[in-house]
DNA sequence: AATGAGCGC
């Protein structure tokens, strides 16, 4: 309904930025944010991520451009958020 | 400093 459309990115290396999924996920539309999930006591990054598109066309086309993509040596896991 | 499947203050 609303206009945002989370995209569930996994399996991202520890030391990954939220600027560099951005960039990373900029060629298929256009991203209102990213986040990446960080464990609450520790700050570490736990390794995933959301992307929020302005689009749904964009959120679809992440999942099957992007899924199984190699992202700085690991095959990302890319699914749309929210199960 | 470390970890490896996972759906988030």
């Amino acid at each position: 309904m609303s206009g945002i459309f989370s995209v569930y990115v996994g399996n991202a290396p520890f030391q990954t930025t939220e600027e560099e999924l951005g960039n990373f996920f900029s060629s298929i539309g256009q991203i209102n944010n990213v986040r990446i999930v960080c464990d609450r006591e520790t700050g570490r990054p736990r390794g995933f991520a959301f992307i929020e598109f302005a689009e749904e066309g964009s959120a679809q086309r992440a999942v099957e451009q992007m899924n199984g993509a190699e992202f700085n040596g690991r095959p990302l896991r890319v699914n749309l958020a929210n199960k």
